[in-house]
DNA sequence: CGTAGCCTTGACCGCCCTCAAATTATGTGG
DNA sequence: CCACATAATTTGAGGGCGGTCAAGGCTACG
């Protein structure tokens, strides 16, 4: 039930088939249940396989002496991880889930099994990474080159775009049950000035983020804060909300529509 | 001749067999020749297939409004770039070159069709992917958390064992061919900055760069001055020189061992 | 209803940035 | 080989973004 929806995300974002999707399915373990907070893999270990999340969020993090830690990527529902164990890499970082989780595992071997069969899985899972890697450029940017402000505005549109494709966004809200310290340590900033920046964006009254809710009130600052292009994220089949005061009364080019074309001025 | 070393280097690199590695070569155009500075991709263009570098060193970087840039990755001779392609992805960042270079292009159809014959070769492109995930990961890490002593430092031991597994590397010299400015724009400093932690690190008798030459003058502060820990880099034969004045008299434990320890005081 | 974690705000400090200028490579034409 | 132009390195002075330390308020949950 879950499962298959989440796998049809899995589906979407690799690009695989029908008969592909299907595939991966039937080897695919049932569903195991992590509570928040659950270490999912540690550094220098090798993952049994590749996991899939059917529900939850969890993230890549290294741990840095200090008790600190650096967050290295969210992983949210459709996402994969565990594909180093593909290809007999151990982790260089760790996973742990940040809230109550659902997640399936598909065993390495037989992900090399299926590669071979369906030469669309092997790419499937270069294409997952390559995306992965392009949201990791865009975070340090985010750490090196943007200011708090921009950073956290570009992290907001990354998620609720990430959301979004996964079908857990309404209109201008999605579920975001992160503390701003687990933010802090996405950006790279205190938990002090994150708080001081996300103070900042609520009166502006360019988005809050309440109780593990985000609310985008203003798409437009939010995304011109950030200087936000989609299209790293790949051909996402969402966009960022319309501006919900004035919304639908006028027909002016969207978001994600102005990024299209900016996004590809090329060839 | 320069094909064939650079195209060993990608087949461990990439753990390809023999058939495997004979199957690229086949499918790789002779050299092509580049001029320092030349861009070989831009953001937004989809890339004619997998470049392979035989000579030079190129670089992955986002352009930013100011003229600045952030330098994503060095890419050294037996990387590939030019994945995303491969799986339909345009490019989201630019790769210039920045010595003169001789470069390689194995058409992504040719990768394609190669990756149903031997699915060696495709797993063997998600590897060098996984293995570059894990270098942005450090580089976050030089920019969000570490200072810019510490982040040169790192820097300067990545680069140099990858030289080193490159065959790009005397005893604890290496050419580097950078200018303080590129330095900096890896590690989000400013050239000034960068200069000044330089000059600092070249007092305290760790390492010098002159002439684009890197020369490690005490290998054991720079490794603890970064926390350097190469596993992440894969299985390189190769490490850190050891200390020029005492070298090889003492046979105790080697850097690799030591950090692999420290890295996991979490949970 | 108490305790613990999270959020919020204030005060102060330091790493690194910016601006500026001097000095030293690098390269180019005569 | 020299004169000149350009780029790269080096050093100084001053400022700001974000860190650290600290304290108080809010919320959740046993």
């Amino acid at each position: 039930m879950l499962v298959r929806t989440a796998m049809s995300l899995l589906a979407r974002n690799a690009q695989l088939s029908v008969a592909e999707q299907l595939a991966l399915e039937s080897v695919c373990s049932s569903a195991r249940r992590y509570v928040a907070r659950h270490p999912l893999l540690r550094t220098g270990e090798t993952a049994p396989g590749v996991f899939v999340i059917f529900r939850g969020i969890a993230c890549r993090f290294s741990a840095l002496p200090g008790g600190h830690a650096q967050i290295h990527a969210y992983l949210l529902p459709g996402d994969v991880f565990g594909l180093r164990a593909v290809v007999d890499l151990p982790m260089d970082h760790s996973i742990r889930a940040m809230t109550p989780m659902d997640v399936g595992l598909i065993p390495r071997e037989s992900v090399r099994a299926l590669g071979e069969q369906f030469p669309g899985i092997s790419n499937g899972f270069l294409r997952l990474s390559q995306t992965e890697a392009a949201i990791s450029r865009q975070w340090l940017l985010n750490v090196g080159q943007r200011s708090a402000f921009e950073a956290l505005a570009h992290l907001f549109c990354e998620l609720f775009l990430r959301f979004q494709a996964a079908g857990l966004a309404e209109q201008n809200t999605c579920a975001l049950p992160l503390t701003q310290t687990d933010l802090a340590e996405a950006l790279a900033l205190s938990p002090v000035h994150l708080n001081r920046t996300l103070m900042k964006m609520r009166r502006a009254g360019i988005a809050t983020l309440t109780k593990g809710k985000l609310s985008i009130l203003d798409p437009e600052a939010l995304r011109d804060a950030a200087r936000f292009d989609p299209g790293y994220l790949g051909e996402l089949p969402v966009r960022l909300p319309t501006v919900p005061s004035e919304s639908g009364t006028s027909p002016r080019p969207d978001a994600f529509g102005i990024h299209r074309e900016a996004a590809r001025m090329h060839r």
